[in-house]
DNA sequence: ATTTTTGATGCAACATTGTAGCATTAGATT
DNA sequence: AATCTAATGCTACAATGTTGCATCAAAAAT
């Protein structure tokens, strides 16, 4: 029975990270939606377990597995980037503006990963004939700058 | 009760292996000895497992542990380096001459790391203020001659 | 609006890679 | 030869992913 119905509320604005996953031919599942929220929202890259602390914050649900393979299909499809960092986990981060490739910094002291969004990758090297290069990893490993000065008053 | 001896044999003259133990101050041990051979051997950096392959492929007798402690030892000491290669294990190569670092490409076919001898890692690069830098890796990903011509033959 | 299809999930089990603790061994020194 | 202690070689554990499979639900078809 059709009750009156005072105009139909329009639809939510469709997210940004809910087109980037139909564009992708992908299902549009609460895991992969909340885990591109994140990674947008973070300045930098960011590990499986910080992801799920982000999660658990939000007090989003989800499944370990689902989570890892949530990224696995991101990276898959060029919407998000793995790094190896310093530690022994990957780190992800969405892919902004198209080809643009940074480098990162690693500091060793506190283990946080950085993005020198005005260090580019070397795009070409002189490589043996037949190699292709699809994409280059540049890690800066050391000391940031809180870190470099919590050692400079501990000598003091 | 010395008996006649009729010369002492002279000792073996020492490997480099053992004297770039000594040198460190370490004890000179099999496992260590061995290590440091096979990294001396290699053309590539070499996980723990390659280096565990090739011990026992010389019937060389070592312990997981003992292993991982001998490449931590070796990278504290400054005589070998880790390199995060794009799998998830380390992979280690022994640091020649001094200060020369090179890039590494890495096959995402056949997995396979080389050394690019040819081409350095940044010595520097424009950073927030209070960074230092203590070392860069530069990893190129893409596909070697052989795994580049194999996807070539497929597609015909 | 239902039904159907199948991509994605969620769970348990497993695999890989690396660490910690500790009694024992053996390399170097006295 | 006796001593000292760095290293070893175990076992157990931790961290980080991966596989298999029954079930669910997002999107498409009816």
């Amino acid at each position: 029975m059709p009750a009156y119905r005072p105009s139909t509320p329009p639809p939510p604005p469709p997210t940004s990270a809910r087109e980037l996953i139909s564009a992708h031919g992908g299902r549009v599942t609460r895991t992969r939606v909340a885990v591109i929220d994140v990674l947008l929202g973070s300045q930098h890259p960011l590990s499986h377990d910080e992801i799920a602390a982000a999660l658990d914050g939000e007090h989003i649900a989800h499944d370990r597995v689902t989570l890892y393979r949530a990224l696995e299909w991101l990276v898959e499809q060029g919407i998000a980037q793995r790094i190896a960092s310093g530690e022994r986990a990957w780190r992800f981060e969405i892919r902004r503006g198209g080809e643009h490739r940074h480098a990162h910094f690693h500091c060793e002291r506190c283990g946080q990963i950085l993005c020198l969004e005005d260090v580019p990758t070397p795009a070409s090297a002189p490589l043996p004939p037949g190699f292709a290069v699809e994409r280059a990893e540049l890690v800066l490993h050391g000391a940031c700058a809180a870190c470099g000065r919590h050692a400079q008053e501990g000598e003091q």
